[in-house]
This record gives C-alpha cells, sequence and structure tokens, in this order.
DNA sequence: CGAGAGGTTGAATAAAGTCAACAAACGTGG
DNA sequence: CCACGTTTGTTGACTTTATTCAACCTCTCG
C-alpha cells in the first residue's frame, strides 16, 4: 500500500534523466500532431494553440482512477503503465504507454478516469486540455476525424488484445507481446532485437492475463530454445521469424515442417 | 435478400413508444437520440436530417469485414451478432447488439469495416450515415461530445471484457454473462428473470473465450445448484443474488483499510 | 421421416495456476 | 562502502481448470 507524496514533484525530476536533451515547455499544434502521426493543415490562429510539457519522474501517478477528466495526455518521452484497480486495490495492467501514445480517453464519456497512469521511468507528457483540443479540432475537420479516428484505433487495439485473450496461450501471449515491444522499439528508431523491460513479470503477466510464474517459465523456455536471450530486464530476441510463427496465423506447411 | 415482412414483433415497436403502429421508414434526430439514450436539443433545420429504417431477416449480414465504411447503424429493434474473422474464417464473437447500441464504429478509423455483423433475429436497424452524422453535429455541440462519449463508453465496456478474461473463471463468466444479459433485458421493459437467449452455446463461448463444452457444463451446474433453470434457449434466473456473487468483487474488509 | 445442427455429458489430456523454496539485484541507512 | 531487508525473478512439485475427443441425445426443418 503505497501512500504516494502526490504528483507535483514533477518539475524537480527534470535534471534526472535528460542532461542534453532540455525539453521545451510547450508545444505547438503541428507538433502534437506529429507525435500522434496525425495530418495537419496550418491555419491561421493556430498560435493560440499552445500545449504544456510536463516531467514526471519514475513511479509517479499521472492521473488517478476516480480523478475528474480534464486533459488528455501525449507520452512524449518515457514509458507508463496504465492499471485498472479492482474493489480490493489489485491492479490489473490495461497497457504500456509509450511515445506517441495518448493517454485519458476512458474518461471522456464519464468525464472521470476509470484508469491509472504510472509511469515507469522518467518521462515528459504533453498535457491537451479537452476542451482546447475540441476548440483547436473546430478549424481543423481533418483534426476532427482524426480524434474520432485515434479512438477508434484504440478500440481496435483493444479487440487484439481481446483475440488474444481468447485464443493464445502462454507462449503465443508472450512471443506477441515481445513482437509487438520490439516493432513499437522500431518505430521509435531504437534496436528491434535489444532492449530494456520496463516493467516486472507480474506487470507482463498482468498484461497477458497470465501469472508472473507463467511468464517467467515462458520465457525460460525460449531461452532453451534459442529463441531469446534475457538476462533480468535485457532482452535479445534471436529468432524474429520464429517468435512471429508462434502466435500469427499457423500456416499448415509450417506446421509440417516444425514437426 | 433484405425484404422482410414485419421487421418488429408486438412487444419491441410498442416499447419504442412510438406514435405509429407500424414501424415508420424514418427516423429524425431527437429519435436518434432518444435511442442512444443522448441529450437532445432542438435546432432550427434539424428536420434536414433525416434517418432511414432498414429491416433485416434472421441471419442476415449487415456488413462484413473489409466492406467500406460509410454509414453506422443503431439497432432498433432485435438481436446481433458483432464477429471477427480470423485469417481461417474462423468466428470469433465479439458481442452481441441489441436496442440502443450502435454498430460499425470499428471502421472509423481506416474507413473500412474489420468486424461483421449479423442478424440472429429479425431486427430494424437505423442508417446513419457517417457524413451526415458529423453534420448534424456541428450544430449540437452536446451531441458531439456524446458521439465523443459513444466511443470513450465502448472502450469502457472492452475494458470490462479484457478484465473479464483476465481475471474469470468459465462460472464466473458465464454467471456474469447471464446477468448482464438479464439487466440488458430489465432496460428494454423485459423480464430480468426469463428470457430466450438468441445465440448457440457456441457463440456464447466466442464470447466468453471458452468452449461450448464448457458453457454447457456451467449452465448445467448452475441449474443443479439451483441459481438457473434453462431448456433449450429459454433461460430462468433463479437466483440472482447468487449468480452475481459469482463473479463481483467480493467484498472485504481490505477495501477499509484502504481508505 | 431422416438429416443435420445444436446441446449434454463422460473420460482422458493438456495447460496454467498455486504453493513453496531459493537466488539475485536493489536501495536504504548505518 | 557494506549489511541487510525488500523486491523481483527463477524453478520444482502438485493441483486445478478447461480443452479435447467422443458418444449420444433432441429438437427442427425440409
Amino acid at each position: 500500500m503505497q501512500t504516494t507524496r502526490e504528483a507535483t514533484i514533477g518539475l524537480l525530476s527534470e535534471a534526472t534523466r535528460s542532461p542534453k536533451a532540455k525539453p521545451s515547455l510547450n508545444f505547438s499544434l503541428q507538433q502534437v500532431c506529429e507525435l500522434l502521426r496525425l495530418p495537419y493543415d496550418e491555419q491561421p490562429g493556430d498560435d493560440h494553440f499552445v500545449f504544456k510539457h510536463i516531467p514526471y519522474a519514475r513511479d509517479q501517478r499521472v492521473f488517478r482512477s476516480g480523478a475528474p477528466f480534464e486533459v488528455l495526455y501525449i507520452v512524449h518521452s518515457g514509458f507508463l503503465k496504465l492499471v485498472s484497480l479492482d474493489a480490493a486495490g489489485v491492479e490489473q495492467v490495461y497497457c504500456f504507454p509509450m511515445k506517441g501514445d495518448i493517454l485519458g480517453t476512458e474518461g471522456i464519456h464519464t468525464r472521470e478516469h476509470t484508469l491509472e497512469a504510472t509511469s515507469l521511468s522518467d518521462c515528459g507528457l504533453i498535457a491537451l486540455p479537452f476542451d482546447l483540443l475540441m476548440s483547436a479540432a473546430k478549424g481543423h475537420p481533418e483534426l476532427e476525424q482524426s480524434l474520432y479516428g485515434i479512438l477508434s484505433e484504440q478500440a481496435k487495439r483493444d479487440q487484439s488484445t481481446i483475440h488474444m485473450l481468447k485464443t493464445l496461450n502462454a507462449e503465443a501471449r508472450v512471443a506477441r507481446f515481445l513482437v509487438m515491444l520490439s516493432e513499437r522499439f522500431a518505430g521509435m528508431g531504437y534496436s528491434s532485437s535489444l532492449f530494456t523491460l520496463r516493467m516486472t513479470r507480474e506487470e507482463i503477466g498482468s498484461y497477458l492475463g497470465l501469472t508472473l510464474h507463467t511468464v517467467s517459465r515462458t520465457l525460460s523456455g525460449f531461452s532453451e530454445m534459442g529463441l531469446v536471450c534475457t538476462e533480468q530486464k535485457e532482452v535479445a530476441i534471436k529468432d524474429m521469424g520464429a517468435l512471429k510463427a508462434l502466435f500469427q496465423p499457423k500456416e499448415s506447411t509450417a506446421q509440417r515442417i516444425c514437426a
């Protein structure tokens, strides 16, 4: 039971992680669109839309379940976890947001957050006051479409998660997790075959609907099979193809060859 | 082939509070908002927004995976299933839309449907051309908010599904399914304790991430325990409280300690 | 009336969870 | 800087749970 000293420490932590990259404090609408990979069509008056960059240290809460919803956040740097809390206070990891992801959309409907976001590393978030965003969308039809698109896209990701939980066994889930992480890192310009997990085995398990034991065993299994090398939180992917084959639709031919 | 006579049976059209005895072919913006349980603020010119009612017979496809996305549908009457198809063409039931539910939102982002909707009974749908809906939203700030809200709400339902798949065992899943169905029926003015399943055991299993065998066994178990009576697709709920207790967070002292 | 889809049930099997022990890394305070 | 407690991770033995395979039943519907 961790009683947190509140999220007000944010500004102090800036020096902790980013010595050189001095984060600018404000982001333009264009920069926001870039981060979200949205088309941007400049309009007069856009310079009124200025969004604040907020740094967070590791293990800080960005928003908690039950908090009033006012702003969305875009991840500019760092890694987080989005969790739900059940009645007993047990965390359930919903996703691991990273650069370019948007946070807080679950609060739009009820105007209250139903999930809790926590930083797994130092990170920089950009705050998008929802009302301000709506105003910006007014002058940008393509942005408006995109906002619906973002929600629709999230829904598809949820769908994919549901599909995983219904159809994949532990091995396939962990393989999928590694491959998707790898692709995420590649998209950010990092190595796709060598990276650091920011979350614990338990958090991975919670995300995948498995126990930490099963995650650990499965990773050990992959090591023995020569698919990956793991050392603590460091992961080296040795055979991406084999990993993908573990969760992607099985070709009937591939099955024979393996046997 | 979509010719249907009497798409709606007596009870259903009665529940719509429509002044006309037969289903009207057109729906106003106000009627649409009512169905969606959205606030409606009349504006001059709203009578330009007219939405068509489309009847479907049982076992018809409303849209198929891969079809271009143009319209959303609201369920006015009847029952459907929304499924995804994997590479092998195997169905995966995503949800069972019924009155007041909105269909097709997964297509917004890519402008292409990724799911397939099929009627499980005769039904009446109202077609909402997406562009027209956007126009209507322009003049109705509260409607615009609501549209985001609808997507946000769907996301929450997905979240809930994910939570179920990660944490509940077969018994709890089936119990949850029955209770949620029951509440849905109650909301439509039907009996909450006596109703007809429109889907097969296999479809229930697909929805819950279980095999049809497990669903069947679990229902038999409930019968033995005196929680329900089932006879084919007819279900009578005998002990709602016990059913709820099977999946709802068990309250314990832990809750108070946290506060 | 017969074929076929849908449903139930039993026995064997496979998969992941639980319980438990231990080891390795971390970080905090002396 | 080291000692020590805490957190995190690994692994083994056992148990529980749901799946698979199979048989059989019962409704429909043509």
